[in-house]
RNA sequence: GGCGGAGUAGCUCAGUUGGUUAGAGCAGCGGAAUCAUAAUCCGCGUGUCGGGGGUUCAAGUCCCUCCUCCGCUACCA
């Protein structure tokens, strides 16, 4: 049995994530993680909120609550619609969580022993005003080079030059608009990524088999201008991980805490000791410790393009760096953005489709169906209302829910809910069986190599295969003449939705989950051979029709849907 | 500006190491069937493969060049 850790990059706390959001990470890798546990493997599954840096300080002055209170909050909220969407995290966790402060020290400290980090005393921009210093994108000012009036502190959006804030005329706080900004030297940690360059770059050339997106991004960082730069893991602000080398208080550090980017990876780790201590797992170092079990686990993250450098080289630096035996990634599958009717989903703006309206709209089969068979895997892809319901329509109600609804209500008419005894297969059902372990044997494939759309691709043909199978056999017309010929097809149809439910569960579970419990069906397992998995229902076993798997989107839906999602959510 | 990705049928997209008349799904048109959620099944494709040039017996596929869109560009996360 094999053992697949999978880590779902970690949402940002401030705020309901969109639709490009979900099929960017936490879609894909539940996908994945349903896969392998339903054949047979051993999984851990872990996602969490992450909580830290200026936009959840921010976040939460604006909804008037202390910061703790307000990521308490907003985690559950998240919880909840990951939940709404069978998201199945083994555990959801959080970035502030405990013991992600102690790793996070503990990691500091063991970088600092091994001379990986240094100190750097700086200048930044403090707003006496917002009682914070400010990150360069909060500061806005005219642009020294193209006048643009709304230019940012780190890079000019109107002529894409980058800036340091100091450049800026005339500028002010983002927050307040307060214009009293002023320098103050302030003292901060480098992780020493330039110090582990060549071992980086010898780990990423390893990896052959990543994707292009992937390894292109990785080796840009690498080599682009003066090679990889070290990369500031501290800031001035109140609400983090207190800066301290593992147990020890960290001269000249007091008040400062983590960057986010430095400890919310480590809470891949901290989340499966949270898993842990929540009493859902015996042993996190199993799954982490290379000396203490990990060597023979598997390690797969999933994440939207932007979050590749950080995966790919800072994490990498900080596990590498320790000198310590942790689990390296094995394999990281990256995900292009999805867009929303011709443009970006905006979160700001509130345009496009976030989670809770989502599930408020249609169930979540509905969502995973059309986001997974349409996963910006290649290139940035695109959703579109009239595109959703008609792939929503056609696969799920008319190819697959169909079948189900013709075969079983035929059954119940003719034969009773129980399965048909009689008759025995021919030319045509060796046939259907041929093909069926054909397309399984690619499906298996391509879920194992994560090709998200291939696979959907390849499951709905298994799903027209038996549409194709009835038109021809026509038990409608052969109960007339041999009814024990009827029978057998019954038979078989049967059988395939049983196979459908089991190899669609990681798709679309709650459909499986339907079509399993009608059927009574026990063993979930992953089918190795249509032969076998087509002869799992005996004659004689008892079912029910089940309800219509899926409804129809309807036009006036669609309609009403494209004008309330067009933007500013609320 | 630099780096990366993309540009293939009305729409969404496949097209391994260059090799017969460039494919799938949807939509559209015609037909079959009537078990079923008016669902299903069968048949139907004259596409400048973004433009131009080149290499080759042979290019969507390799090289050069140009155009368009998107992302990233290290203090948002």
């Amino acid at each position: 049995m094999a053992r697949h850790l999978i880590t779902s990059a970690i949402p940002y706390i401030n705020g309901i994530k969109h639709l490009g959001n979900l099929v960017g990470s936490q879609l894909p890798a539940d996908l994945f993680a349903r896969y392998q546990r339903g054949r047979g493997h051993e999984v851990l599954f872990l996602c969490a909120t992450d909580e830290h840096g200026t936009p959840a300080e921010l976040a939460a002055a604006k909804a008037g609550k202390p910061v703790a209170e307000y990521c308490a909050e907003m985690h559950e909220v998240q919880a909840r619609i990951a939940e709404g969407f069978r998201l199945s995290f083994d555990h959801f966790g959080r970035s502030s969580s405990q013991q992600n402060h102690l790793l996070t020290q503990h990691f500091a400290g063991v970088l600092a022993e091994r001379g990986l980090i240094r100190e750097v005393s700086e200048t930044q921009m403090y707003s006496p005003t917002d009682g914070r210093y400010l990150p360069d994108r909060y500061i806005e000012g005219t642009c020294p080079n193209c006048g643009f009036d709304s230019a940012r502190g780190d890079q000019c959006d109107n002529c894409t030059k980058q800036l340091d804030p100091v450049d800026l005329i005339n500028p002010h706080s983002t927050i307040s608009g307060a214009t009293d900004l002023e320098m103050r030297e302030t003292k901060h940690l480098y992780l020493r990524q330039s110090a582990m360059k060549d071992e980086l770059e010898a780990w990423i050339d390893s990896k052959a088999d990543w994707p292009v997106l992937t390894t292109s991004i990785a080796k840009k960082w690498l080599n682009d201008g003066d090679g990889l730069q070290d990369r500031g893991i501290t800031r001035d602000l109140d609400w983090g991980i207190p800066v301290k080398k593992g147990a020890d208080d960290w001269p000249g550090m007091e008040g400062k805490v983590f960057y986010v980017w430095f400890d919310a990876p480590i809470e891949y780790i901290a989340c499966s000791q949270e898993w842990v201590d929540a009493g859902k797992g015996a042993d996190w170092e199993r799954w982490w410790r290379t000396d203490k079990g990990a060597q023979d686990v598997t390690y797969t993250q999933f994440m939207g393009k932007d979050n590749v450098p950080f995966h790919t080289l800072s994490f990498p630096a900080t596990i590498l760096g320790s000198g310590e035996p942790w689990k390296l990634v094995d394999y990281i599958k990256s995900f292009n953005y999805l867009n929303y009717e011709g443009g970006q989903f905006s979160t700001s703006r509130g345009r496009g489709v976030f989670m809770d309206q989502a599930l408020e709209v249609l169930p979540s089969d509905y969502w995973r169906w059309w986001l997974l068979s349409h996963a910006p895997e290649s290139s940035d892809s695109e959703f579109t209302w009239e595109n959703f319901q008609a792939s929503v329509n056609k696969d799920l109600a008319d190819v697959l829910g169909n079948f189900v609804s013709r075969v079983t209500k035929f059954c119940r008419s003719k034969f009773g809910e129980t399965v048909p005894e009689g008759g025995s297969y021919g030319p045509a059902e060796e046939a259907l069986i041929a093909e069926i372990d054909r397309r399984l044997a690619a499906y298996t494939a391509h879920m194992e190599a994560m090709e998200v759309r291939k696979s959907a691709q390849e499951l709905r043909a298994l799903w027209v295969a038996g549409n194709e199978y009835l038109q021809s056999a026509a038990p409608w017309a052969a109960f007339k003449e041999d009814p024990a010929q009827a029978a057998a097809i019954v038979r078989l149809s049967l059988n395939l939705i049983r196979l459908y439910a089991v190899i669609s569960a990681p798709f679309i579970p709650d459909a499986a989950d339907t079509l399993c419990a009608a059927l009574a069906v026990e063993d979930r397992s992953w089918p190795e051979s249509a032969s076998a998995a087509l002869a799992a229902l005996p004659e004689g076993h008892a079912f029910s029709v089940p309800e219509n798997l899926f409804r129809k989107i309807t036009d006036e839906e669609r309609e009403d849907w494209q004008t309330r999602f067009a933007g500013i959510r609320g």
